[in-house]
DNA sequence: CGGTTCCTTGACGCATATCAATCTGTGTGG
DNA sequence: CCACACAGATTGATATGCGTCAAGGAACCG
């Protein structure tokens, strides 16, 4: 399998980072490539994983529902990420649901291929370190924005490290627009908030200067977002002169 | 070092497991053990962690501060825990603060032997996979617990949780009591309420079965908790008939 | 004892979920 | 090309559950 053909005009995905070739080759001997519709559940809340899965096309939805049906979006995913490479180190059944959005495209690799490349390259299971605290950087966000922040500070957050993602190393060429890469109710409920409530925030910041025309996202000033900055979004901040905005935690 | 004598009493940290004793004296070749203080700060948010810490006596906490100076609580820690192995692989600063509660020993492990071991000892590199994905997995169930259960849901959930960790493997001789292993409004903001509303939640749990006397929390029948029961407390029940209770997941 | 810390209880207000209706856009078929 | 259907988004009205503030009680320690 030729890994520079499915990613040709992508970045290479995280977890094949400084890999040799010859590595890279190891860990797909028995992979495989499928395409699902829309709305297609590969993993379910106890099922022990079988693969781990990497978006070649298309976004994936992780999350959980209750005995009343309701869900928890835990994470979003678009191409070149992965998921069940954390659950499949638990020891345990999956804690989460996984389910395709729209129409996509996965690379799948056996779980138990995954646990013993960890222990024959190192940079595997270094990369899979990272990959797994920076989700866990993530969750621990969530659980920050969901108890201490308004939902206005949570979409602000939200929007800015998408802005900051979209800008990444882009010094000078700032555009100030992000779209929105996934449907409202879909990042409402991630914000942990019903789309109603995402509505109307999104209002309110027009008052700062943050303008919303469908999944268009217009900023007004290129600073318009440092107001929900806080030290980690402030380290991915590409601005050599940061304390232009005024209110940036590293000055 | 001797780690026999450090952890005579207490079951080997997970940090350690299936380690040879030659690989243990490599990795604590540069650690030290140290005594704090209550409410000494040992990582701030920002920072960039020197070490890894394993809990050898007392208590830590994990938690983010706002500007406002809320804080929300991440993890809590007990004797035998570790904490900022996550964070030395997030390739960024530390997004927690950590602090001691009551008197602690800490083993303090150099950051840079943590990731040189990794490279050099396979297993401990899968050791820490396996305990990053439990903070993953602890961490979803906040998020999780936050969005939609209820103080009661929360509440418990997390005795339900509590109540299996002490009765593991003891399949006949189950205690009917648990005691709570932190002050009320630490676990109270752990759950991401006030400790006014974990208070008014401790009543309310006496109409399920559960009476609570200081620290002290009695169930007056052994399947008092089960409502609280998902998929994944379930796996860690030790019932040999699991559908007694009537309500498990499994059954 | 007096002081401190922790926990509990009560009264109140507000923010967000909920429910319901309307609007917008997009794709489909006659 | 228009009419219709449908999903998604928005807007409004309502209510309730939790946080906040304030006071009182309990346990602990000198």
């Amino acid at each position: 399998m030729m890994m520079q053909n499915i990613f040709k005009e992508q970045a290479k995905p995280k977890l094949f980072d400084k890999l040799l070739e010859s590595d890279i080759e190891l860990l797909l001997q028995y992979s495989v490539v499928q395409n699902y519709e829309d709305g297609n559940i590969l993993v379910q809340q106890g099922d022990v994983p079988k693969y781990l899965y990497l978006v070649i096309q298309g976004q994936l939805k992780a999350y959980r529902v209750n005995d009343d049906g309701a869900e928890v979006t835990i994470r979003l995913l678009q191409s070149g990420e992965t998921c069940m490479e954390a659950v499949i180190f638990m020891g345990s059944n999956s804690p989460i649901n996984v389910q395709t959005m729209g129409q996509t495209q996965l690379l799948m690799i056996p779980e138990n291929i995954v646990k013993s490349r960890v222990l024959s390259i190192p940079q595997f299971s270094l990369n899979l370190l990272q990959i797994i605290t920076k989700h866990y950087k993530n969750s621990i966000h969530q659980i920050d924005g969901m108890n201490i922040k308004s939902p206005l500070q949570r979409v602000g957050y939200y929007f800015l490290t998408k802005y900051l993602e979209t800008n990444q190393g882009k010094q000078d060429s700032e555009k100030l627009e992000i779209v929105l890469p996934f449907k409202k109710q879909v990042i409402a409920n991630y914000l942990g908030m019903t789309p109603e409530t995402f509505s109307r925030t999104l209002k309110q910041m027009k008052n700062l200067g943050v303008d919303v025309e469908g999944d268009r996202i217009k900023l007004r000033e290129a600073f318009a977002l440092c107001h929900f900055c806080d030290i980690d979004a402030a380290n991915l901040c590409a601005r050599e002169d940061k304390n232009k905005c005024g209110v940036c935690p590293l000055h």
